[in-house]
DNA sequence: CCAATCTATTGATAAAAGCGGTAGTAACTA
DNA sequence: TAGTTACTACCGCTTTTATCAATAGATTGG
């Protein structure tokens, strides 16, 4: 009543707003007032008019109003069934803007459940979510296909291959298989050793990292070329830390296909539902 | 209802803390899980526990008491008379840890009361407080008395003298007014033009500044040496970015005296002399 | 000066909050 | 195993609160 006798500058009119009548609303302000020791309107004017006190109480009260909203929002969302958490597992190269973006929104649509984002790479990916230790899990397409796992394929990755900007390569107009044979490349490979499938050696002089954020920070030390994918390099190329190299040869392979996968046969929540849902337009 | 409930483990407990009988505690929380449509607590059990989702809605609840409790406190404050803001004007160079102790205490003892913080050089604040554009003043003391400003003085700032490390003042073992006489020193100045009379020259070359963090970053750069508050060079002193400079002669004159003042016979509520007397122990 | 639109107040009424008591149940104790 | 304790849910009754409709007095704008 407080708030909306502020905001319409008018016992009445708050009430109308409320569907109650004046006087209840006229009794509740001189109640509240009397609670609180001090007045909270000047009634000398035709329309009360907020007092000083006023002004800052009802800072307060809108705070406590905001206060019970999340309150029920948050149990119209558990009571419509929402997850009480989400655990959304992916490979750290495709925490992609747009993904943050359908997380934020995720956050609007279901204030009530938490979101566990577990970071790992592809290769992990499949058996983590076959666990059950992971809901969603979003990857890049690896060859092996995990049982009781379903997946599906929802667009490529741009890559784009990067140096330093006064790297050897960069001085040349077109790169060959053969120019890039003598330049160290760095590459990803997976914690337990294994090298990716996806990512193939192209230079007889190879070193490796276990993310592509490693990989990056060491191209750009100038410790060598690699393939990155292009959202995390795009920035350091605009402002003239990285450079782009000119590639001669078959680009399609330097967009590996990204998979998102679940379990199947699981009882999907609508709060993992929506994500699976979203997720999938992540790189369109 | 739900909170007491939950935290003491029992409807009855409940009941009891809160001076109500048990079964209002019981219809209280019956009547609550109907509004949210799904159930707080387990009562298979002797004593109700907590469902999970429960446990989700008790942090909404307790984040609604808290901001419920926020309000009643302002409007204790306000109700006690406490002002709607205090303007405290300080030069640059007294805003001391000690000081930031006292605001953030403030902060709790008037939680509707809002600090402003003005900042200036030290030979203004007599004239913003004679003209109630302050309520408060702290200052390093000058030679003028402003007519209608009650001056208490509350104690000294000791400053010490300092360059950069490898500047050919640290060479020398000790430095008289003759060695100084030889290298720029760097001096506050009022934004107006005029001298300070407390920080007199002591060089044939003297560049000016008007505050003294201005002075810190040109010493830091190697422009000359300076008399700087100790407070504002110690850590830079110990990591050493700064090194202390040896002067043989009299040192007393290098902690210049700091007054607090405010407007003679103004009414001064309890935020604004509370702050007044704490302010005086800022430099014990 | 009138019409419209306020607010405060009053008496009546419906809704709610709360109390005391009771029955049934889970956990503990001897 | 039986008795005791402490707990919850439910019921009827009372008190308190919230609200309304109606009214009287006040302010504003044309």
């Amino acid at each position: 009543m407080f708030i909306a006798a502020a905001e319409s500058g008018s016992f009445s009119a708050a009430g109308r707003t409320l569907g109650k009548g004046q006087s209840a609303v006229s009794t509740g302000i001189v109640n509240l007032e009397v609670d609180l020791g001090f007045e909270l309107f000047d009634r000398t004017t035709r329309k009360p008019q907020l007092t000083e006190n006023g002004e800052r109480m009802l800072t307060y009260a809108r705070a406590v109003l905001m206060q019970v909203d999340n309150m029920t929002t948050a149990a119209d969302s558990i009571f419509s069934g929402d997850e009480t958490n989400v655990r959304l597992m992916l490979d750290d190269a495709l925490l992609l803007p747009s993904l943050s973006q359908f997380l934020i929104e995720f956050g609007e649509r279901f204030p009530a459940t938490r979101i566990d984002l577990l970071s790992g790479v592809s290769p992990d990916i499949p058996g983590i979510v076959a666990q059950d230790q992971a809901d969603i899990g979003l990857m890049f397409s690896g060859g092996s296909v995990q049982k009781g796992v379903e997946q599906v394929f929802i667009g490529n990755l741009p890559f784009v291959s990067v140096c330093v900007p006064n790297h050897p390569l960069t001085k040349l107009t077109e790169i060959g298989a053969n120019e890039l044979l003598s330049h160290r490349q760095l590459l990803l490979r997976s914690p337990q050793g294994s090298v990716l499938a996806q990512f193939p050696e192209l230079s007889t002089q190879v070193w490796h990292a276990t993310s592509f954020h490693a990989l990056r920070e060491l191209v750009m030390q100038g410790v060598g070329w690699a393939y990155l994918p292009e959202h995390l390099v795009s920035t350091a190329i605009a402002s003239g830390q990285l450079a782009r190299l000119n590639l001669r040869f078959e680009h399609k392979l330097w967009s590996p296909p990204v998979e998102c996968i679940k379990l199947k046969h699981s009882r999907m929540g609508p709060a993992v539902s929506w994500l699976f849902d979203s997720i999938k337009n992540v790189l369109s």
